[in-house]
DNA sequence: CGATAGCTGAGATTGCGTCTCAAGTCAACC
DNA sequence: GGTTGACTTGAGACGCAATCTCAGCTATCG
């Protein structure tokens, strides 16, 4: 197994129903708010905020808190992470549960989660040199998807 | 040159004189206003948050306004830099120019600058396995620091 | 010293996110 | 298939950080 593991896209149906999944494992019910919220975060191709959610579902009559907890329980969870760009405060992003690192394309805004063996190692390494215990940490590295390279 | 330096920190009247001397340098005046200012972040020994200021700098009548101005000033000098905690949305933390990263103790909150040529070299090499063209990147190590894991 | 561009403070304003609570709904159990 | 109780929801109020505005002030330069 490589040290490196680029994550792949699940098409939108497969996210709702991971998501709706979830929720049932953990013990949530299931509801049609939710569902749709469900379909809402899975229909977006990569990181998007609170307030874009809540705009798109306010016409469906769901509301701002409904759709904050949303959020919350499926960070929670694990499905979603929360991103730092250095603007506007966070965003969200669907992603897999397990530790992973985001390539963050600045030009299209596309998220790529990655798996790095060697890169955790060498953060183990450097915490040590200062006699830190590390308990987690965030990775974001921002620059230029493939995609975006081609057509600029 | 070892890979991993430890940045030493620096006596609050040089980080003081530091900002103000900055300043000038880009053209910024130097006011009685901006030198309170100055002497309260760099009497502060770790991050601390817009607030924190705001509220020791209310009695000297300083407004509001006027501390988030200085700020994001100093954030785009780079003496200051923007950290991204999960609960509270941004804190701030003095910082010397040159690209690091910090080790963040979720005990005592200070804050460690670390310049990791190691794991510089393995975030290009993880960028350039998925065809990404690596612009800018954030760390952030969460942890126990030295001091905090003998008193517990 | 005088002019002016930059700086400041107070208060109004915005807008995200949270809280509350009554009404609605799911799911388990009978 | 009903009933029950706990969970979920929406609307609006609320708290708070951060921004905006604008008239008055002041550092700096000539």
């Amino acid at each position: 197994m490589a040290s490196t593991q680029i994550a792949t896209p699940q098409p939108a149906e497969v996210r709702k129903q991971t998501i709706l999944q979830r929720l049932a494992e953990h013990g949530y019910r299931l509801t049609a708010t939710r569902a749709a919220i469900a379909a809402a975060i899975a229909a977006r191709p990569a990181q998007f905020t609170a307030r874009e959610l809540v705009e798109e579902l306010e016409p469906q009559r769901i509301g701002r808190a409904t759709v904050f907890r949303a959020l919350d329980l499926l960070v929670q969870i694990g499905l979603l992470e929360r991103l730092h760009g250095d603007l506007s405060c966070h965003s969200y992003t669907y992603c897999a549960p397990e530790h992973h690192h985001h390539l963050v394309c600045t030009s299209c805004g596309g998220v790529t989660s990655v798996v790095a063996g060697t890169v955790e190692r060498e953060i183990r390494n450097l915490a040590r040199q200062a006699n830190f215990r590390p308990v987690t940490h965030h990775i974001e590295i921002y620059g230029t998807c493939q995609a975006c390279q081609a057509t600029n």
